[in-house]
DNA sequence: ACCTGAACACCGTTCAAGT
DNA sequence: ACCTGAACACCGTTCAAGT
């Protein structure tokens, strides 16, 4: 065949291919993403480095949707607080859309525009609480931990722990508990995100000491 | 070769040279485990049912170091912040010995009884705390994914973000912060760790409510 | 019961050859 | 510039054959 008068491949292509394959499976291999663009496996390298690039332009794909406006009565300014709830919420939200997408994710390294912007943002709520240098790291660190994980939790199957039913314990009882909410893992985030709020707004307090 | 008159690989053996091999160089693989066992590979399957169980394994073998006693003035009760900071910290520290090793496990249903039992005190002591069903299930979850991003955090590579050096940005400040301290991991986990401790105690103060 | 070697169905990446 | 097919060096798992 060699080289076609239209190139067969473009990079939006490659990577709507690829999250298609993600949400639909789960799992994704370069040779099922060329056959799912009808092409030989190695002609992707023409576009793409490899594999973690192709994960890292998915990740760009996801977080594009559009950091939603923070809606607020006018003449309000936003606080610290809004924007960094705001912020994380998108973030989760995003993966909420491709819940199988984050495993893949979770042990590269953020190099995508999109994200990182996302971070500066809250580095920059973060500043403006009062935390300065190593804290917003810190705290940054902290609210990663916990948006990955609040992700991961979206494409963990059912049961974390592997807990018999029934059992007479604390954490049986939790489960338990957990399983009779619809959304047990929205309603473990909206936990999350609170407690998380009031963590930082407490060593906010303390910072002139 | 065929069968020997003493087996020639165990269990505990598997596990070890697994260990050993996760922590030299971070990946595994049963090809690499059995040349290390010196054995076929093939032949491991006689001990274990597959690469899932061997990890499954060493997580038990990292968390089993004892769970650190509590040593407080005699007489005094430990509360449920002690308790829970304290599994917090085992736990983190455990993975801190094997840093390499929690991005393998990220993506496995947690198993393994001793972490099982690992969760159980922590369920247990937020009972205690007057916490109840979907908000201990809550709280487990959230405590799981900050105690699993700091294991990340420490096998991750030096920088998570990919943010050029001396750039003029909160993001950046946030970076050059972090990087000027011998342990940026560990400062960031303790920061976290009384933020998380804080939002907790925060939300058993309302309880009542 | 426990080992081996061969086989199977996968991976990601490279590269000469074609137009 | 962009595609193909073949090749390479890996995976995890299964299974008949040996003792």
């Amino acid at each position: 065949m060699a080289r076609p008068l239209k190139p067969l491949i473009s990079i939006d292509a490659v990577v709507t291919a690829a999250l298609e394959l993600i949400d639909e499976s789960g799992d994704f291999s370069l040779p099922k993403l060329a056959a799912r663009i009808g092409v030989s496996q190695s002609s992707i390298y023409n576009h793409v480095s490899g594999r973690e690039e192709i994960l890292e332009l998915v990740r760009g794909r996801i977080t594009e949707g559009d950091p939603q406006a923070l809606d607020l009565a006018p003449g309000v300014e936003a606080t610290w607080e809004d924007v960094l709830r705001s912020e994380i919420r998108t973030y989760r939200e995003n993966f909420a859309r491709h819940p199988r997408a984050a495993p893949l994710m979770v042990m590269q390294t953020v190099r995508n525009p999109h994200v990182i912007a996302l971070y500066e943002r809250m580095a920059s709520a973060l500043e403006e609480a009062g935390f300065r240098g190593a804290d917003v790291a810190s705290a940054l660190a902290m609210i990663d931990s916990f948006a990955i994980g609040a992700a991961l939790d979206l494409a963990a199957p059912g049961n974390v722990w592997d807990v018999a039913p029934g059992t007479e314990s604390a954490l049986g009882r939790a489960v338990e508990g957990a399983s009779k909410l619809a959304d047990r893992a929205e309603t473990a985030f909206e936990f999350g995100l609170e407690a998380l709020m009031d963590g930082l707004r407490l060593r906010q307090g303390r910072l002139g000491r």
